[in-house]
DNA sequence: ACCCAGGGTCATA
DNA sequence: TATGACCATGGG
């Protein structure tokens, strides 16, 4: 799939459904904990754990760090896996602070930011990606199942390739550029969220003209 | 009652 | 490399 194949998409995404102005959240740090939150979860449920953790003055590493394995968990209960979280969380809390936080790591190389990530206990691709993207600024093209889902169905040949070949394909075609990916990714979740159901409903936006899973519905 | 949600780790073949 | 079990809440 070409550039202006994959810009033409994005143009298609941006009319329907506008602006995104992501990633939700009103501090880095609350970035970097939404994006282990909401692994595997719904967002709506993630809101509720990260005002549960304002609520509690937790918002911050060290005073997350400083939480029992217990209360933190309880506080993030509604996103689901908790007892799992709360340790990623703390993980990547530790690893942040020893690192000297933004201050210091806003100098770090992607590359190497990215191999730092992922060598967190539970910072998989995606939640590192996310961090890169959305905490960070780099220009890290964010792959997710929904990415996967409308690049296939769209005909893309690396639509279901490993993570990194999938990620580098789209940052080599078209090009570095942090603001396109923050904005592509965020559309390509509201386009799942409102049209483009694991049952799609391709009928509703533009993208229907290439769509394999509704000429195969018909 | 079932499926899905802005994944990742670990054990196994 | 590629499956499968597991983690767990909340909405449709």
């Amino acid at each position: 799939m070409n550039a202006h194949r994959l810009q033409g998409i994005f143009g298609i995404l941006l009319r329907t459904h506008g602006p995104q102005h992501w990633w939700p959240a009103d501090s880095r740090f609350e970035v970097m904990v939404g994006a282990v939150l909401t692994q595997n979860t719904a967002w709506r449920n993630v809101e509720r754990a990260i005002a549960a953790l304002v609520q509690a003055g937790a918002l911050e590493p060290r005073a997350l760090l400083a939480l029992s394995d217990a209360r933190l968990a309880r506080l993030i209960r509604s996103s689901g896996y908790f007892n799992v979280k709360a340790t990623r969380l703390k993980a990547l809390c530790r690893w942040y602070l020893e690192r000297g936080g933004w201050p210091r790591l806003r100098h770090w190389p992607t590359g190497r930011l990215r191999a730092a990530l992922l060598s967190v206990h539970g910072i998989g691709p995606e939640t590192a990606d996310d961090i890169l993207l959305y905490a960070f600024g780099r220009p890290v093209f964010v792959v997710d199942a929904y990415t996967r889902r409308l690049l296939d169905r769209l005909g893309h040949a690396h639509a279901r390739a490993p993570y990194d070949q999938l990620r580098t394909s789209l940052e080599a075609t078209l090009g570095p550029d942090a603001k396109l990916y923050n904005e592509y990714h965020a559309l390509i979740v509201a386009h799942a969220k409102h049209v483009c159901r694991p049952r799609p409903l391709c009928d509703r936006c533009e993208l229907a003209k290439g769509c394999a899973a509704r000429k195969k519905e018909r």
